[in-house]
DNA sequence: ATTGCCGAGGTTGTATACAATATTCAGATA
DNA sequence: TATCTGAATATTGTATACAACCTCGGCAAT
């Protein structure tokens, strides 16, 4: 059909405002702006070197999933409580069970061999937290888009961050021991199997974090303090 | 707690932004604005009284759900294929299922009552398409709010907005049928029962929607013949 | 000491004006 | 006749300027 060559959306003009919004979620899924900080409109758009009319664009397009914008009150990045946290897990739950259910289920030879080498690699390059998280992002982006459910993927995707910002460093044995379980149920194609695994796997998860979250008693909620 | 009076979340001074949210959203549900129609800025601010600038912000607001905005080349109100409803209403099972089952297993008896009476009248008062649609989705909101789920109530009445335009007036038999079995299921405290109840249901009005978009070979994509 | 009431400062919302890009239609050419 | 080219037109993106509102001090009164 096309040239490969053309095939990678080469230098594609970004819009401030695009331009906008992947820095802010970046930011925001980086850690590098915490839950509960204020996000001033101006200050933000001198550090992007953009006016005020695209970063409002921006940011009216994360309110309401990272940011949460308060009428004239301003805005700041969504700071979830306890409560918040486990329905996101419970929703994951009930969305990715059924979404690699049916990834696995339609899974080629080809496929799923190359979702094997995927998630060995993933296991064995864990550098630090953050590329970490972006490569177990992408696994789950990639074994999820066989399942055909293009709105349900996009879904757990954003919910997956959403929740992920609240992940800090932690040991990830159990991690990688789901993961070893999932290759399995991938080649053996077995979509209970797989559904099983990832259920407990974030159950898990869940738990860690509302353990950490709850002895720390650090629940960010608006965070006034300074710097 | 507090007085009726009150409650009413009296007189708040709406903005134009959220003015133009709820106008060209109503306008899209109500079906004045159809699927596929081009969403021109300038003049949907002249009729709606306003600048671009916060119609712009309304836009954003509503892109990715109603409102689809394709960068520099406009905007034009979502028009969903037959797959894309298909995966919607797939979505909506998985999640109504669960949200049904969590509010009817936690329901009091003033509640449980309230409900059926809600429900009873919803039977009753079929006055227009639009009204009634209106009436069904108040009863659905109401019930799912017992589920004390607000996100996946959220993302439950977003989906049913999202399919339910596609919904032509036509005959709400089994409608009625489903609700009298759903009352029975909310008097008995049955989430088992009313989980089922709701799942087919789902099911035969999505399988109603498909017959009547494939047979009529009318399925709106762009829509650009003029008035 | 606590509560209520201003008023200055700062932040957000909105309108206008301009720049950049997409669309369209006329005309020329194969 | 069909197709390609290019300029005119229309629409969107963005910057600036101004208006409206919220916040946070201080001060007075109970």
């Amino acid at each position: 059909m096309s040239p490969a060559s053309n095939l990678t959306w080469s230098a594609k003009p970004l819009s401030a405002e695009e331009a906008a919004t992947v820095a802010i979620r970046d930011a925001i899924l980086s850690g590098r702006l915490v839950p509960g900080q204020r996000l001033a409109q101006a200050e933000l758009a001198a550090q992007l070197g953009i006016s005020r009319i695209p970063l409002r664009d921006a940011l009216r397009r994360l309110d309401g999933d990272l940011v949460t914008i308060d009428g004239r009150r301003g805005c700041w990045v969504t700071s979830l409580e306890v409560d918040e946290i486990e329905e996101l897990y419970e929703i994951r739950i009930v969305l990715e069970s059924r979404c690699v259910s049916l990834a696995v289920a339609g899974l080629s030879d080809t496929e799923a061999l190359h979702l094997f080498g995927l998630s060995e690699q993933m296991d064995l390059m864990q550098s630090d937290a953050h590329s970490g998280y972006s490569t177990r992002r992408a696994f789950y982006a990639e074994l999820y888009s066989h399942a055909n459910r293009p709105r349900m993927r996009g879904l757990i995707l954003q919910l997956r961050d959403n929740v992920g910002r609240y992940h800090v460093l932690k040991d990830v044995r159990h991690s990688v021991d789901a993961h070893e379980q999932l290759r399995r149920h991938i080649m053996d194609r077995n979509p209970d199997g797989a559904a099983e695994v990832v259920v407990a796997h974030l159950e898990e998860t869940r738990d860690d974090l509302l353990a950490t979250m709850t002895q720390d008693e650090h629940v960010p909620t608006l965070a006034t303090e300074g710097s």
